[in-house]
Formats: C-alpha cells, structure tokens, sequence
DNA sequence: GTCTATAGTACGATAGAC
DNA sequence: GTCTATCGTACTATAGAC
C-alpha cells in the first residue's frame, strides 16, 4: 500500500472513530506513517483528503448491500439478510455518524455522497419491498418507501441504542424487533 | 438567569449543535457573556460543566417523554403520541447524538445519563406495550421489550437520515412506517 | 515525493489583581 | 465573582531544502 493509499484508509478510520472535527492532520499522519510534506503533497488538506476517505467508506456501504440485495432468498428475506448482516454495531455507521459532523454537513462537497448513500440505500430496499409485496411476501397495506425508510431508521438507530448501552446485543435486538413487525 | 445558568444553557446548545468535541471553553464563554475566570470558578472545567448540560438535557428528554406516556388515549396511542410529537428533526436528538462523542462515551461520568435516558426510555415504552398487548390493543406476537427497542431506534436513526437529506420531513416518514408495521 | 522548519491561530487551563 | 494576563500544547497549513 503506498503513502496516499495509506492516508485515505487512516483517515476513514479515523473518520470513523473519531468524527471530522475530532480528526486532525496531525493524527493522520502519525497513523499512517507519513509526513506532514507528504499528506500535503498528495492532498490539498484536511477537507481533501476527508472527501477521498467519506467517498470511499460510501462506495464500500453501497457495495456492501447489494451483495446482501443480490443473494439467495425471497426480495423480503433479502432486506433480512441485508438487516442481519455482521456488523460492529459499537463503531457504528462509517457513513451515518457524519450526519453528527457539523462541518461535513456545512461543505457541500462533503455532504453530497453523505446524502446520496441514504438516497440509493432506502431506495433500494423499497425497491426490494415492492417486489415482495408483488409476491405475496408482505402485507399490501404497508407502503414500500415509507416502511423501508423505517428499516434504515431502525438500523442507523441500533448504532445509537448500542452505543449508549455499551452492547452490541441492543442493535441485534432493534434489528430483530423491527423484522417482527414487518414479517407478522 | 444568572452567569452559571448562562453558562449551562449555552453548553446545552453548543453539546447540541457541535457535540463535545466541537465545544470549546472559549465558544461557551462567548455565547453565555461570561469570561473566563467566571466559567472557570463555576466549573473546574468543560467535562464538569459538560457534565451539567448533559445531566439537564436528560432529565428535559424524560420529563416531555413522561408528559406524553401520562397523557389522553390507549396505552398504544400514547406511545403512538410520543413518537409523533413536534421535534426539531434537523437539529437530531441532543441526548442521542452523545453517542457518536468518543470523549463522552470514554468518561464514564458523561456516559451514565446517556446510557440511562434510554434504558428508561425503552423500559417505560416496553410497559406500555405491554398494558397495550394486555388490553388488545396490540398483536401478542410483539415481544414489548424488542419492539420497544425497535422503536426508539427508529426515532434516533429518523434524525440521522432527516440531517442527511437536510429534509425534516423524512423523520416523519420514519416514525409513520415504524407505526404502520406495529399497529396494522 | 518526502523531509524539517516555521507560522499564526485556537485550545484548555491557571494566576493573580480587583 | 469577575477580570485580564499568561502558559504550554495542539491545530492547520506553508516554505523551502533535499
């Protein structure tokens, strides 16, 4: 992995521990192993380099889910899959928790694959939804987009529920509590 | 209000709007009108003054919480009436967004009311749920407690996908799809 | 491409006068 | 109780040698 390799991945770890604000190029650099010249050579700055590092953790989110919405099963038991797919729920979301980072939600730039992750994530599973409810899977009276924005809420949520609880076992249980009411 | 309360509100507001990390001594000292050595012989300093902010906004999110489970209607439509009551959505939630603050969640005194806001949160929704399931109000499928949980994660990630769309109105989304799965 | 040196500002807190 | 002065450190970035 080469120097501008290894700033864009400690930065999404960073990005994901620690928030925007929270992460100084100082602390990049010394996870990374490299010089104050050269993160400055292979990027403009902190924004810059951020934006790579937010790029990235939104394009693996993305990639992610579709390998769950692609899989074996039913479209409803696909959404399942997807919902109970391992995750380290006490790190929560590398793309949800930017939405607390004032100064990513302030630069357009930043906030764009923000926004667009959640666009094509509830989409997708409404998508998912329709097709279920198309087979007979789901009941009818539950409108796709609205019920598969509850979904998402419910995931970014558990983040929130476990980390507050300090246990992972929180998230898995909003994730199953939520799956009862859709499946019933 | 005197300088100490100046002092709290203006934490709560800044902890609300930047998170911990994002705070600093000197931007509380401006917004409350206090200089320094006045914020530092109230408080021997950001955690303890942070500490305040936080323990206030808790008990705030507890007392209107409890205003609305003790309020008109069916043990369901009380929680029905929570969960559909006027929020600043695009601000997010100031006890929930907490979560994603390392430096809070790494002091254990921080952490505790946070992590106490949603163990009363979630137990106070499981009973009504349960009074709700008792009287037929709700499907004896539903275990009270996972729903509950699944509940409260819905209203928590309902901020994080309204800031993300810079849109309020998919909060509402959120929570009317979390109320179409449960009382269907 | 990477290094060290340096700049100007802000952070978080303390000291001591009033 | 509140004020100003000050401290040592960290932040974000630039300059210029190699």
């Amino acid at each position: 992995m080469d120097t501008r390799e290894r700033l864009i991945e400690s930065t999404r770890e960073l990005l994901w521990e620690r928030g925007y604000v929270g992460t100084s190029p100082k602390a990049i650099q010394q996870r990374s192993g490299a010089g104050q010249g050269s993160m400055y050579h292979h990027f403009s700055g902190k924004p810059d380099l951020a934006l790579a590092a937010i790029d990235r953790s939104a394009a693996e989110l993305r990639q992610r889910a579709e390998a769950a919405f692609t899989g074996p099963g039913s479209a409803v038991e696909r959404v399942a899959a997807y919902l109970r797919r391992e995750r380290d729920a006490l790190k929560g979301c590398p793309v949800g928790r930017l939405t607390q980072d004032p100064d990513v939600m302030a630069d357009p730039g930043l906030r764009r694959p923000v926004e667009e992750t959640f666009t094509w994530l509830t989409g997708r599973i409404a998508e998912l939804l329709e097709e279920g409810r198309a087979a007979g899977e789901l009941d009818p009276a539950l409108d796709p987009r609205v019920t598969a924005t509850a979904l998402v809420a419910t995931l970014q949520g558990g983040y929130v529920l476990a980390r507050a609880a300090g246990d992972a076992q929180v998230f898995a249980t909003a994730v199953e509590g939520a799956l009862s009411m859709l499946t019933r």
